[in-house]
DNA sequence: AATGAATGAGTCTTCATTCAT
DNA sequence: GATGAATGAAGACTCATTCAT
């Protein structure tokens, strides 16, 4: 870390991420909340009040992650959108990569889900944002087979959050009956029966 | 409170629930752990340590709130399941049950949801249990359809987590498709669509 | 003090009032603004914490303490104008007690007029109602010398301000001219000549 | 701000100039101690340790900035008193001047009243110095109207430091009792009218 | 000459919990 | 049985200042 030099925006973006990084894996052992600023700090190497260069609030270091991984996950279910499979298999693939990403932040989205409401409303709206982007994806997924007459006439964005949710029931439990991935396959089944015209 | 006179188990277990759903009412506010002890000795009309007479920890408070509430769920559901109704209508009214509990509580379900791990260990006991328990019966209502030949074959206590969570994607959201109700409906419509023969 | 008896609201003011004398000696020494709550915590023998049990804010502290001060000195303020003497001899010895007040809170009273406009309204207002108050008092006896022929038809509120502002130039100085009783004398005298008929 | 050239220093008081008058006018709207280094450096858009090439300290730029002024007020007191004018229309002209300058300095010059004690002893004695010198002027004034037999033999030191305080009663108040110019007519009238012969 | 990254000490404040009465 | 005074540990955040480039 040399000392008077500016960092470019990519530096600041890349150093932005590795303090991210090495933050959320301490929230993922001690939960957000118990975990404390010095502690990220620490952690990163860098004195406390250097943190407040990057993030401004501990609050602000939780959204830039999850924004981030939203982000991300959002690029990978676009792709595989994009693909044109037919929907069962989309979905089955967007499941996929969904479970993934749960499997990896189901602590961090477990928080959010409880603490969002006291989040500030900036904070809010920018992963709703977010929320919204996915939710809408896998929306349209299910829009355009019902338009194709595959599935039936159900609330596409109902549905979609109702598909999106199962994950959690199979991430996080304490009394697994399979594997992950036969897991995945057994919700995802019923869920595209449930639909299937 | 008069000051010598002992509690029977009763009047304290009557006290204990009072506090409780003080307790409660703020969390649901300001959220469990934005909610102080001072806070809720106050709003209980008690001195701040009278209150470790009656729960040792402030954590008891959410465990046994939480306790509380899901026994009487459980009980409700208890009865649905015996009214021996065909298992399309019992799973119906049994979400129905499932769905006001959690407009009630679901600000103080979603914290669990996050900080369950971190609680200590005898009153994650004490929460699973009931949890399963509740899991359990709506498996068995699974169980019982399938082996009568009405839902096929799939893994009924995976099932059973997927419609009880079903109700999340309800109740937690910012952008609902409906009211409640026709949410309600139109997901227990495409699970059990998804699991019959 | 003991742990479990709630204090009379006498004690708790008089505990109040022992936590400030210490404080307004520190914020003496060291500048209110230098002072830590950890400083005060200690010099009054007490944990840090126990310190927001009896005033919720370090501006509280104080607020209180000017409250206190000038609540004093507005006591015997009146007694001294109730004594139905000659109005400049009123004043005299109105100022003389002024001049001791000031000796010992000055540094205080410094403090108040730089950030006075900083503190929260509320404590303004507490502070100006016991200011004017005291203004009042010389103003009246300035009016009641005025209406008796005895002095000049000035603006009383005016000139009670300038005659109260004086007391700064005696006590507030590094280049005193005499005695702090000699300055006050000269000072007096000038005014009142200033005034008089 | 070219980079490799050397400031004549010239140049280099007209920046210290510049980025004085940009601190004054924050300290102004939030105080001293409540405007950063950081702030300050921002709103003179320069990089943060540039302002410590300018000024050593945060209080050398309040130190500098009373400077200035009072070396600005000095002149213009000074051109004043060597107009020759009577003693009393002097006086009256120099408090007017006085007077603009506190209703811009006033919070700063409250800042100063009440800090200046805690101020390193170097910095104490800068202002200390311009403060004698322009009380000393003052003070002339009186000396020479009361060698004249214009005024009576007051302490002429005292007289002015009295007559220079008043200001402070007119400007910094909640309740004026008329227009600035008002209470300075009475104010001067009342101090003139206490010295005259 | 100019900069901004880095820091360490320090701030006020909060809170669950204990304990003497 | 009931209470509230007392506390110790911790937490987020701020800031003047330094220094390597």
């Amino acid at each position: 870390m040399p000392k008077g030099i500016p960092l470019t925006s990519e530096e600041q973006a890349a150093r932005q991420r590795e303090i991210v990084d090495i933050a959320i894996r301490i929230f993922r052992d001690k939960g957000f909340q118990r975990t404390s600023m010095r502690e990220i700090a620490e952690a990163a190497e860098m004195g406390k009040s250097s943190l407040y260069d990057f993030f401004k609030t501990k609050d602000e270091i939780v959204v830039f992650a999850l924004e981030e991984e939203m982000t991300e996950i959002i690029g990978k279910t676009r792709e595989i959108v994009c693909l044109e499979l037919p929907p069962n298999l989309i979905l089955k693939r967007v499941m996929e990569t969904n479970l993934s990403f749960m499997k990896t932040n189901n602590n961090l989205l477990l928080w959010l889900g409880a603490e969002t409401q006291f989040l500030d409303s900036a904070y809010q709206k920018r992963l709703k944002d977010k929320h919204y982007a996915y939710q809408d994806m896998v929306k349209s997924v299910i829009e355009d087979a019902i338009s194709k007459g595959l599935f039936r006439d159900v609330n596409a964005l109902l549905a979609a959050r109702l598909l999106i949710n199962s994950m959690l029931a199979i991430v996080v439990t304490t009394r697994p009956t399979g594997t992950v991935e036969e897991m995945l396959d057994e919700a995802v089944e019923i869920f595209l029966s449930g639909i299937k015209t």
